[in-house]
DNA sequence: AGTTAAAATGACAACGCTGTCAAATAGCTA
DNA sequence: TAGCTATTTGACAGCGTTGTCATTTTAACT
C-alpha cells in the first residue's frame, strides 16, 4: 500500500540516494539511470512523503501566505496564484490570515514559521508594508517576497518586492475623466495607512496638475476600503446639493466605487449622466453593479504567481531564471458604463 | 536558536517522551510534571516541529480543504472557519482548489492525501455530492466530512455530514413573499447538478403548495450560480412585457439575485415597488447592491468550523465531545429592501 | 510493614527522507 | 594501456518526533 523511496530504489536497481536525486531533479544523474528511476516511480505510483522530506532536508517544502485583508476576491486571487506556482514546484502552501491590530501577531507569524519550518513567505499589503514585520523576518533569516504598491525603485532592498504601480493606474483613470471633460473630480480614499492609498492619491493629483486643474482638498475624502466608506464618502462630497459641482468620483477601490454608486442612487443621481464614478482593481464586483464600473484591471492571480516565482528563485539554488519574472505590474484601465462625458 | 524536545526535556528534568506527552495532552502525566514541562516550554519558547510529528506519529497534523467553487466569498468563509478550528487544535490546513471537469481530479486528490498524509478532509459542495470521490476516499481509508445541502436524515452514512437546510430556507423566503401578497413568484435556479438547487427549488414548491398556489413551470428558469445567469434569467422571465405578471423573483443565490436586479434596472423596473427580488446565502454581496437584498443568512464560517470540529472528533481519539457539534444548519431569512408588498 | 495493582515515566527504535563523504565508474590524455 | 580527472553512484548517519514496551514510582490494599 505504502510505497517508500526504498521500494522504488529496489525496483529500479539503484540506491535510495539516486532515487532521491531524481525526485529532486538534482544534476549529475545519467539519463539512463534517470529513466529507470522514473519508470519505477510511475510503476509503483510513488509519492514522496512531504513530512520526511521536510524533516530530512535543509529547507522545507512549504511556503506561507500571510494576509490581513478583508477583501475576499483579492485574497482568493492571490491564493490561487501562489497555489498554482506551488503545485508546479511541488510545494505546500500554509495560509495564515492575521489581524494586524492584535498585539501577538508578530509572535504568531514567528511561531508558524518555526513550526512549519517554512521555506519562505509571501506578504500581501498592508502587512507587506509594516517594517517591524520585515525586521522580524530578516532576523529569523526567512526569505520572503513583499507585494507592494509603487514601482520598482531599483533599490537594493527591492530585490524581494513585487510592485503594483497604483500611481500610474490612478493617473490613467484621472486623465480619462479629464479627457471626458470633467474638471471637478473627487477622490474617496481607502485606508490611510495603506501605501496604495497614497500612491493612488498621488497619481490622481499628478494627473490634475499635468492638466492644469487645481487640486481642491475638499474633493478628497478620507475613508477606508469598504462599501460603507464609499457610501459615506459620496454622501459627504455631494451633500447640500453638491455645492462643489463635483461631476466625477474616483473610488479608492471597486467596493468604495460601488458604495458611491449606492449613495448616488439614494440621492437620485444618474450615473454616468450626472456623475461619473470609477473604481480600482477590477474585482468581479465591478462587473456586477449597475451600471458596470470603469476601473483599473489588476491581475492579482498573475501578480501573486510571480511573487511565488520570485520567492522560489531565491529559495532553491536559483534553478529558476530570475529573468522572466516581472516585478512591476501596471493595472490597465477598463472603461465600462459608470463613466461618461461631464455634464454641462 | 533551534529548540528541540530534547532541550525541553533536559531543562525540565524529565524524559523526551514525557515532554511529548505534555505537548500532546496525553493523560497520565502528574500535574506537577505537567507544570514543570510547560514552564520549560515557555522559558525556551519551544515550538514542536510539525514535520517530525507528522513523520513519527500515526496520523499527521494536517487536514485538507477541497473545493471546486467559483464563489470567492463562500470559499473565504469556509476557509476561515476551518482555519480557526485548525489553529485551535494545532493543525495545518492544506487547501486544494480543483476542477471537477478535469479527468485527473481524483488522482490529484489522492496524490495530495498521500503526499501530505492528511488526517482528514473537508469537502464542500458540489464536490461533496460526488459519489466517485466519496468512494475513493473510503477506499483510501481517509476520514472526511461532507458539507451538504439537505437535512440530517439520521442515516448511517450521515455520520460524517454537515447539512445546510436549503429546503427550509427556501420555504421561509417563499412564504415571506406569499405573505406580502405575491402570487406569481418566479425562481431562477442555480446549477442543476448542485443539490442545493434541488433543495431550494423543492422548498419553494412546497411553500407554494402549502398556500394553495399552483406552481407554474414557466416561472422556473434553469441557470447557474452566477451573476450573468441572474441577468439572463430575469430577462427571460420578464420579456415581452412580463406576460406572466411575475411580481417576485427568487434568486438561486445572492449573485443570481444581483443579476436579476441588474436586469430589472435595464428594463426600468422599480425594485421592490414593481418587483421583489430575494437572494440566498447572505454574502457581503447582498448588502452591496441597491436596494440591499432580502436573503437567507448562512453562516459559512460557523458551518465550516463545525465541519472541522466533526472531523477532529473522528480523527483523534474522540477527545472532543461530539455532543456540541451541530450537524444541521438552517439559514435564517434576512429581510432587507429588495422585497416588498406585491403591486396590485 | 508487606504485598499488589495502577499510574507515571523513561529507553530506544522507528518514521521516510536527504546530507555527507567515500567509492566506483567513465572519459580522457599521453 | 596505464594514469589521471571528472562524473556518477552508494553507504550510512541523522533530522525531531512518537510508538512500544520495560521500568520505576505511587497508591491502595491486607
Amino acid at each position: 500500500m505504502k510505497v517508500t523511496i526504498n521500494d522504488v530504489a529496489k525496483h529500479a536497481g539503484v540506491s535510495m540516494k539516486t532515487v532521491s536525486r531524481v525526485i529532486n531533479k538534482e544534476p549529475s544523474v545519467r539519463k539512463k539511470t534517470y529513466d529507470q528511476v522514473m519508470q519505477a516511480v510511475k510503476e509503483l505510483n510513488y509519492q514522496p512523503n512531504t513530512a520526511a522530506r521536510n524533516l530530512a532536508g535543509t529547507s522545507s517544502f512549504a511556503i506561507g501566505l500571510v494576509y490581513d485583508n478583508p477583501n475576499a476576491y483579492y485574497i482568493i486571487d492571490m491564493q490561487n496564484g501562489v497555489l498554482s506556482r506551488c503545485k508546479e514546484e511541488g510545494y505546500e502552501l500554509v495560509i495564515h490570515p492575521c489581524n494586524a491590530q492584535r498585539e501577538d501577531m508578530q509572535a504568531e507569524i514567528a511561531t508558524m514559521i518555526k513550526r512549519s519550518r517554512l521555506a519562505g513567505l509571501v506578504l500581501t499589503p498592508p502587512l507587506s508594508e509594516q517594517q517591524p514585520i520585515i525586521d522580524m523576518l530578516d532576523e529569523l533569516g526567512v526569505s520572503y517576497v513583499r507585494l507592494l504598491s509603487g514601482h520598482n525603485e531599483q533599490e537594493e532592498n527591492a530585490r524581494n518586492c513585487i510592485y503594483v504601480d497604483d500611481f500610474a493606474a490612478a493617473y490613467e483613470i484621472t486623465e480619462h475623466l479629464i479627457t471626458l471633460g470633467h474638471k471637478h473630480i473627487a477622490f474617496v480614499c481607502g485606508d490611510e495607512e495603506h501605501k496604495s492609498t497614497t500612491e493612488r492619491l498621488a497619481g490622481y493629483k499628478q494627473a490634475l496638475a499635468d492638466h492644469q486643474i487645481a487640486c481642491n482638498e475638499d474633493f478628497i475624502h478620507k475613508g477606508t476600503y469598504s462599501f460603507e466608506s464609499g457610501v459615506n464618502g459620496a454622501k459627504a462630497l455631494l451633500k447640500d446639493g453638491n455645492p462643489n459641482q463635483i461631476t466625477a468620483i474616483l473610488g479608492g477601490n471597486d467596493e468604495v466605487a460601488a458604495g458611491a454608486l449606492f449613495a448616488a442612487r439614494l440621492m437620485n443621481i444618474e450615473i454616468p449622466a450626472q456623475l461619473s464614478i470609477s473604481g480600482f482593481e477590477d474585482s468581479p464586483f465591478s462587473r456586477q453593479t449597475w451600471p458596470k464600473l470603469t476601473t483599473a484591471h489588476q491581475a492579482n492571480n498573475v501578480i501573486s504567481e510571480h511573487a511565488a516565482r520570485l520567492l522560489f528563485s531565491k529559495t532553491r539554488g536559483s534553478r529558476n531564471h530570475d529573468k522572466d519574472i516581472v516585478t512591476t505590474f501596471t493595472p490597465n484601465m477598463v472603461v465600462r458604463e459608470s463613466t461618461g462625458p461631464a455634464p454641462r
